[in-house]
DNA sequence: AGCCAAATGAAAACGATTTTCAATTAGTAA
DNA sequence: TTACTAATTGAAAATCGTTTTCATTTGGCT
């Protein structure tokens, strides 16, 4: 936790931005919470010790921290994008339930034959992947069953 | 293609829809397209045949498709949605620059078994999924090589 | 201590989506 | 066919999430 907030505080540096109280806080609220979260989520954690932030300071943040690779967007059903800070050993995916939001992480991803393939014959370098499952959820396939 | 269409309003009308001009419309645009199309891009394509009919209407015979799960929604990056006709086997996928942009279509993405073992583990049932690989087209890693 | 580009916050602008409501229409029953 | 009625439609307004603008402040450097 504390060393995810180092970390990611030195990338920023590295990369020539700035280190201020609000974009501690925001690397904070992120880094503290396991659960995905929306910029409004963030916005509200953040103003609980930092009351005078601008929603859009956590919008800019964000942004700054996505484009460095830092944080993962999940996008779920609707218009409503999430995040999550990126920790080395946790490279999961998400089955997510368009009905009620419902997300479920796995692992065991297996694309490793498929992303060499594609390297091969498009000669891309790759760095990463965005793999989502779309559904329903048991709960949300009972009510929807009758 | 008729077939699709089709099927679609038998399926309408199964479930107690009526079937209008606008709604074949809007079924004929999705049906007519291979690409996953946006709500404003269905509302152009749509309004070529039939100029009088309203963006809400879109939105509308929209979420009844979704809701009967006709069509599948997907999320691209930022808050942007598209939605496809289900057709049984057609779906690719992209393998994008994240330098210039550019974007390659694949198709092989051998996730059945993945997506069976999650069905089986989570209880979902699984509609549709998003993959995206992510990095640097050939050119742009010369560019930046140097 | 002083400089300056980068960062901030308030407000306005924006684009996408939803709600409201009065008028129209598809499907059905007489 | 005609009449009935609940569903559907379109225009306009409202709402929501996100971005832009701009004047002010501040972090990092000399
Ligand atoms: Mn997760
Ligand atoms: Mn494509
Ligand atoms: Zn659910
Ligand atoms: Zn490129």
């Amino acid at each position: 936790m504390i060393y995810t907030e180092k970390r990611t505080e030195q990338e920023l540096r590295k990369n020539g931005f700035k280190i201020t109280p609000q974009r501690r806080a925001v690397i904070d609220a992120i880094a503290g919470s396991h659960e995905h979260l929306t910029p409004a989520a963030i916005y509200n954690r953040v103003r609980r010790e930092h009351p005078s932030i601008g929603l859009v300071t956590v919008y800019r943040t964000i942004e700054v921290l996505a484009g460095l690779g830092l944080i993962c967007e999940t996008h779920a059903g609707g218009s409503c994008r999430s995040y999550l800070m990126r920790r080395p050993s946790e490279h999961h995916h998400h089955l997510i339930c368009s009905d009620c939001g419902k997300v479920v992480d796995f692992t065991n991803c297996d694309l490793d034959d498929l992303e060499s393939r594609l390297v091969k014959e498009t000669r891309f370098k790759i760095n990463g992947h965005l793999l989502e499952f779309l559904g329903q959820c048991l709960e949300c396939s009972k009510i929807k069953g009758r």
